[in-house]
DNA sequence: GCGAAATGCAACCAGAAAGTTGCCTAATCG
DNA sequence: CGATTAGGCAACTTTCTGGTTGCATTTCGC
């Protein structure tokens, strides 16, 4: 009953890393920007970055536009509403006196 | 501005993966349950189902009890709210209307 | 007490992931 | 035009991860 189990998946995978979730911060607070932009600063390599934004872009996290020579990146709001319905969801689930119920039967 | 990055990738990498994640939809929706229990009807061996409930006690999201031979396990509600919290402060930032000039500035 | 059930532990394996280095291409700005 | 700046591509290393098999241990039911 759970929704969307094989969609969700991937897309917390991709929040699933110290260095993307500082990205999705960026991203976040400072509006979309290029890689350049995003990688100063941080202690990895440009092309590590890129690595990370791509992967985030399969699950639908962020997307990419050209301008000019540089990429400018930015976050997928929709996709990161799914994450958070999903949560919602089983978190209401599990609220519920069913829940609680047969938490106490099994105990 | 994004509240604990360091802490949340951990939790959110504890749901990226689609055997995990059945696993929380069974917890949630059946309650705290054995991992006999868990393991039965998934495609994998009960060792690796216990890999995953490790994984997932490390992060928090899951919590251990043992009840005579058996092993139970159920959700840790708190620990699924403070991803939810992430998403939802990561959402309203970028739905703030800075975000959205920022994203006007920049495009 | 004995057999079956529920689990733990350790070694192992293949593939994915995170990161690096080196080099190449395409815009941009003097 | 020439130098610089932004980025792409490919090969490679190391570590992590998801999964397995084999065997030992504890507990339950009869």
């Amino acid at each position: 009953m759970v929704p969307a189990i094989s969609g969700s998946a991937p897309l917390f995978a991709a929040l699933g890393d110290r260095t993307r979730l500082q990205l999705v911060s960026r991203l976040c607070s400072g509006g979309p920007s290029s890689l350049a932009n995003l990688s100063a600063g941080l202690p990895i390599t440009r092309q590590a970055i890129t690595k990370h934004l791509r992967a985030m872009e399969r699950s639908g996290l962020v997307h990419s536009r050209r301008k000019g020579r540089e990429m400018i990146w930015r976050l997928e709001r929709r996709r990161l509403r799914e994450a958070r319905r999903y949560l919602e969801i089983v978190s209401a689930q599990w609220d519920s006196a069913l829940a609680r119920l047969r938490d106490f039967v099994e105990d």
